[in-house]
DNA sequence: TTGTAAGCGTTATCAT
DNA sequence: ATGATAACGCTTACAA
């Protein structure tokens, strides 16, 4: 059904060797190839891919891997990756891990049998494994969070510094207790942006148990919304809150909405824009957390290493305020 | 550097026929099979998928291919496919295609030459030919949109009815003259979910033209902002409007809001939840969309074509009134 | 049950 | 510039 380059070559009266030739821009005599490319049409011949990523080792598909498909974060970050790969001529398919380990490993295994040209993984925790995939070469960039004890390249956010910025944001508007809802446990940035949080708080309330004003959930609406909740059950609930993502602030101001609680009568600042907000008063503190940007970091250093870059891994770290031009 | 079934083979001391055979389950000596196995394992090996596939014609990978990844309703389509596809054994590579025909026509072609089990689309639009995919008895499923031409399985929702249904909630609120803010010209959602509210609204003001409370935009926010904005604009602007996606319903509430005509002053009906809201007052009347149903049937179809289903062609309508358990 | 060997559709080497 | 041919790593008749 599936025409070949022999069919074509065939139709063309040459060899399969020259209609592979004329397929990838090697020197062939303008009247060949010109008969080649008619005899393709004609028999609506597309090249397989299977059997050239076979032969040459490498396909030319980037996979990336995220952990949250339902997050915007993740999905600009995905089109940052995007553009910059299409621009490039590789494809981009994308892979959600929901943040467990047996999906996450089942698509990195994928990306080596599938001999992919290279991986952007933002990894379900520090823990994850990539060790398979480095031994076979494979270029891999982590985002937005990194994996222990590999030398990759890193493209990640200054978790600590947005968590203090954020939160002093907060004090500076005059608040007096600023809580903390962060992610999970295990999740590198989850602790970061509670280590900024703490630092700020410490300095401001130095005799109160900065951990009693912490909560961890999954950085996730429904998450946020119960911390939240959760804290303002407190016997001295406090009058401000630092949210470590863009989800969790979501479901936090739905809390606060629903009891009442609007905002400023309740400082809240949020790591990410609140996605497809229809919040206006305003009270509400962002500091952006530029995904597109990450992606397209990601995907130029990738793609360097594609293209044979063997230098050091490198760690690019981005501040929150440096935002300067979104577009990038 | 990777290990080959050849390599296992002489570790194991088989040949590799019956490394194979372990390797996909085949009748296999227990000796036998714990000797290649622990082969495997010393050498680390992972089979070579390209290869397979290139010998067997069809890999276990299915492609998802979307118009617009940031959109929550395709996000949660996503997961219903994914679901299904993973509990069958296969895995599922989204891929995004901004709802322009060569990003998508680039990834039809992927799948393709990737010799992909199959695809699961939601076509840019009517337009979209698939014959290649066909021809090659790719098995293809549409989802939430249809191609024209093609005798393919496709799951739609009923566009009229949730038209018709929304628009009539409004007017059965009391309403007076509700507009409709619809999809992009060429997109056959967009005109029947215009058609819906066409038929209400006509019952109502029969001697006012439609199609001057009808405007088109382009599915996401800003076009609703946009075109609610027109709309307010007005000579005699409406009471309430329909607003056909999820997306354009954020943007209609964003201007609303910002010109200080909360819901219920004017009435607001959306097709599919408004996503990650944070609106608190009534007023908003949301009809169900449910995108990770259509994407688990979807998947379905799929999965018994590839398992040899050869029976005609089928398409299955959603009401988004149905919507009984949206876990499904 | 196990092994041998052909073949999947390319690309790349080596002659010519 | 072009063609013959081996090779990529696996699966699957077919034989034993």
């Amino acid at each position: 059904m599936a025409a070949t380059i022999y069919e074509v070559a065939a139709l063309a009266g040459v060899s399969p060797a020259t209609v592979s030739r004329v397929l990838n821009g090697a020197a062939v005599s303008p009247g060949y190839a010109a008969k080649v490319r008619e005899a393709a049409t004609a028999l609506n011949f597309r090249p397989n891919r299977t059997a050239r990523t076979l032969r040459r080792q490498s396909s030319e598909i980037i996979a990336l891997i995220i952990p949250d498909i339902e997050n915007p974060f993740y999905t600009a970050l995905a089109r940052g990756v995007e553009d910059r790969a299409l621009a490039a001529g590789y494809s981009v398919v994308l892979c959600n891990t929901d943040d467990q380990h047996d999906k996450e490993a089942r698509y990195l295994d994928i990306a080596i049998s599938e001999q992919m040209a290279g991986v952007v993984l933002a990894p379900a925790s520090a823990r994850t494994d990539i060790d398979a995939l480095l031994a076979r070469n494979t270029p891999v960039v982590t985002v937005d969070r990194s994996t222990h004890g590999h030398a990759v390249d890193a493209v990640l956010m200054d978790n600590t510094d947005g968590g203090r910025a954020a939160t002093s944001a907060l004090y500076d508007e005059g608040f007096l207790r600023v809580a903390c809802i962060t992610g999970p446990r295990d999740v590198e940035t989850a602790d970061q942006r509670a280590d900024g949080w703490r630092e700020v708080f410490t300095a401001h309330s130095p005799r109160v148990k900065a951990e009693n004003y912490l909560r961890r959930a999954n950085y996730r609406v429904d998450g946020g919304r119960a911390a939240m909740a959760d804290l303002m059950r407190m016997r001295r609930p406090p009058d401000a809150v630092f949210v470590a993502n863009n989800l969790m602030s979501v479901g936090a101001l739905q809390h606060l909405l629903s009891i009442d609680m609007e905002p400023p009568a309740i400082g809240l600042a949020s790591l990410g824009d609140l996605p497809f907000t229809t919040w206006q008063k305003k009270g509400v503190t962002v500091l952006p957390w530029p995904g597109r940007r990450l992606g397209l970091t990601a995907a130029d250093l990738l793609l360097s290493r594609i293209g044979g870059d063997h230098g050091p891994a490198r760690t690019i770290i981005t501040r929150g305020s440096d935002e300067d031009d979104p577009t990038g």
